[in-house]
DNA sequence: TGTCTTAATTGACATTTATCAATTAATTTT
DNA sequence: AAAATTAATTGATAAATGTCAATTAAGACA
């Protein structure tokens, strides 16, 4: 893990081309940093770092004061919320070009999740200290803030759903599903997640993820190998997503 | 139900005394309807309309568009995710003075949960369309929202993890320990609710809750008769809910 | 008061899921 | 390449929870 003091610059700049928050001015969907003007960017930004993770590395841990918002800029990070117990729950996998903000900022301001580095992970630590100001000063960007938070909001409550009212088959459908369509966007697609994380994301133990693939794969739902899946009856696995 | 026009006034003005938003100009804890000006208050609250419901009548309907946010001035209501199986999930239980903007406003503005009156309840209708131009406006109002929902975020976090990390006796001891000390906040407690509203929000089945139940009181840790749990040892059921 | 209806409770049983131990496969290290 | 470690898989079993049916209790009503 390396820290690299990055110089003030924005897509205003004639020397910025390299940086996700500056140049393509946007996180995700949002384009939530397109709102600021060229000062509040600076103002913002100034002292932001960039930040490069190995595969495993924790980029924030639970429990931890929020100190930071974190752009993921490339690579792909899970969200785990970890339990005393040691029971892990993967609420969210982030892909490149978005914004974590952590639930818990603006309220009690510490982290309720750890994210860990799945791949090789760039991104950039911006002072939540700052936010406040900028918040202040524009509101479409609070706005837009305030809609990336409703948002994961309902996002969480999709997860809640679906881990709460189905059982094991509907999860796995989800999981997989959500991959797919949401992560990789390609079938068959190549994943990096352990059984193990494959199950904290369903809600299960390793053994009954393993034991639900097979059914799938009995079924001929899908097909897969070691680090390899392919969704054969999308629809049909959509079904059992939605029978629980 | 009931719609009752009401003039616009405020905490301003000297007519004013009756409303929850305008003279206390607080939902909750937020009092964030303190930080509008009298002129914002005017623009957002104008059309606004009160209404009654009596007990078991819906308030807010799931999948409806998302117009209104509602204030519960009075009594008491359940926030119910309906999944089209038929298993409810109760989310949360609504107090006096607090403000619910359903988790979808400014994102795909429908509702994402149904809102039923437990007791009699009395509310305000305040119009979505109103507030983002309010929002725009004021930001210390837009950061009092962002902070709202960032509350309600951290909340639908904490239910997940009970639900989904728990056994039943943990997840029965937390909806015994939110009653009291959230909710009905005195020892013992009249509840108005079910044992089927009980264990919705548990995440099981009535008969589970029942029998959940009765070892409690066969532990000597509550004690209950028809509409009143009396919590004996608190400090136990804090234990079993943390170990799940 | 007795009837009707709904809610609460109990018991027997089936299903779902976790746990534990053993084995195999894959990966890393030496 | 062999040894050592870690991950994946399988089977047997136990624990947790849901389902169904039957019964009792409570509240509403005429």
């Amino acid at each position: 893990m390396s820290g690299i003091k990055e110089p003030a610059v924005c897509g205003n700049c004639a020397e910025c081309k390299y940086d996700c928050c500056f140049s393509n001015r946007h996180c995700g969907d949002s384009h939530i940093f397109g709102l600021l003007t060229h000062e509040e960017l600076h103002a913002l930004m100034d002292n932001k770092r960039q930040i490069h993770f190995r595969p495993g590395e924790t980029i924030l841990k639970q429990n931890t004061p929020l100190t930071h918002l974190v752009c993921i800029k490339g690579g792909l990070a899970k969200v785990v919320s970890e339990d005393p117990k040691g029971k892990n729950l993967i609420l969210q996998i982030i892909k490149s070009n978005s914004i974590f903000t952590g639930g818990g900022s603006i309220v009690d301001d510490f982290r309720h999740f750890t994210v860990a580095a799945i791949t090789d992970v760039d991104c950039c630590f911006i002072d939540t200290s700052r936010l406040y100001n900028t918040l202040t000063k524009n509101s479409a960007f609070a706005i837009e803030l305030l809609k990336h938070s409703n948002n994961q909001h309902l996002k969480m409550l999709s997860t809640l759903i679906n881990l709460s009212n189905k059982y094991m088959p509907g999860r796995v459908a989800d999981t997989l599903l959500y991959l797919k369509n949401n992560i990789f966007e390609t079938n068959p697609f190549d994943f990096i997640l352990s059984k193990q994380e494959l199950a904290d994301m369903s809600g299960m133990t390793k053994e009954s993820f393993i034991r639900s693939l097979k059914e799938f794969e009995d079924s001929g739902l899908i097909h897969h190998s070691r680090n390899t899946i392919e969704i054969l009856k999308e629809s049909e696995l959509t079904e059992i997503s939605k029978n629980g």
